[in-house]
DNA sequence: ATGCCTTATTTCATAAGA
């Protein structure tokens, strides 16, 4: 974070810039090479990962580049992360009331890990995928994204710039999927999973939309089969909810499109935010 | 053009992704 200083008196205050991404990697050891080019040529400050895919975390090379770094990882599925330039304390891995599968009991899976960086309080999450509406997944998915609604309850008490972004395997309305026809009856669409999302928001929480840089819809994710990402059938289901403070600071949010281009690239692209505060 | 699926693993077949 660099602090511009204006010079100006006392009552304008000083204002920080942080440029945050977030970005479904889909395996970290796959993707270190095309992440580490684009931590070079994208600069954010902080870089919230999802599916990484591994307990392994390569916090070497990153923080060679300079950034800090946070994993929560559990082997060969999920896995989450947080990279940091300007600080990262306070982590948690995992929330308080988390449910696990098959049984809410079940020990947690490696899906949400909470950092401070620099006066930023963030949560990089994963939310279970669903399947379909009848597997026992679709009801693992909504216990645990109401357990993550009540943990963000109490983190923006806490944390008044709060920041809660990833892969909600949820598109938020129809527009966020390139043909809603499609997805009838299918998970990711269904009003509940609409609602989860909607009782996130009413914490105060404030959907982010980020521009595409080409064409009208803000797709983050793409299927890697049947050349989906050419024809721009995708959908907007990596997202970026921010408390007022945050949200107010916003001053760009768009889709790097371009890395979703090239060799073996991730089935999801980042959002990168331009952030003052 | 950006180009027709990819990943990790119980590896030459499978489960999972969304």
């Amino acid at each position: 974070m660099q602090i511009r200083c204006t010079g100006a008196p006392a009552t304008a205050a000083n204002v920080a810039h942080v440029r945050l991404a977030t970005w479904n990697v889909n395996s970290i050891k796959a993707r270190l090479p095309r992440l580490l080019d684009w931590l070079r040529t994208a600069a954010p400050d902080i870089v919230c990962l999802q599916e990484t895919k591994t307990g392994e975390f390569p916090a070497e090379p990153v923080g060679e580049l300079g950034y800090e770094s946070a994993a929560h990882g559990d082997g060969r599925w999920n896995g989450v992360a947080v990279l940091s330039r300007v600080g990262l304390t306070d982590v948690t891995l995992g929330f308080s009331g988390e449910p696990g599968f098959p049984d809410p009991s079940s020990p947690p899976e490696a899906r949400a890990v909470g950092v401070t960086c620099d006066g930023l309080r963030l949560w990089s999450v994963y939310v279970p995928n669903g399947r379909t509406p009848l597997d026992p997944h679709y009801i693992y998915k909504l216990g645990w994204l109401a357990a993550l609604r009540d943990a963000m309850a109490q983190e923006i008490t806490l944390h008044p710039r709060l920041v809660l972004c990833g892969d909600f395997n949820v598109a938020p309305t129809d527009a966020d999927v390139w043909d809603p026809a499609v997805f009838v009856g299918s998970t990711h669409v269904t009003l509940e999973e609409r609602e989860a999302l909607g009782q996130l928001r009413a914490l105060g929480l404030h959907d982010v939309v980020p521009r595409p840089l080409k064409g009208p819809n803000p797709f983050t994710y793409w299927d890697y089969r049947a050349g989906m990402f050419h024809k721009d059938m995708g959908m907007r289901i990596d997202l970026v909810y921010a408390s007022d403070a945050v949200a107010k600071g916003t001053t760009d949010a768009y889709i790097d499109r371009d890395a979703r281009k090239g060799t073996a690239p991730s089935d999801h692209a980042p959002i990168v935010l331009d952030i003052d505060i």
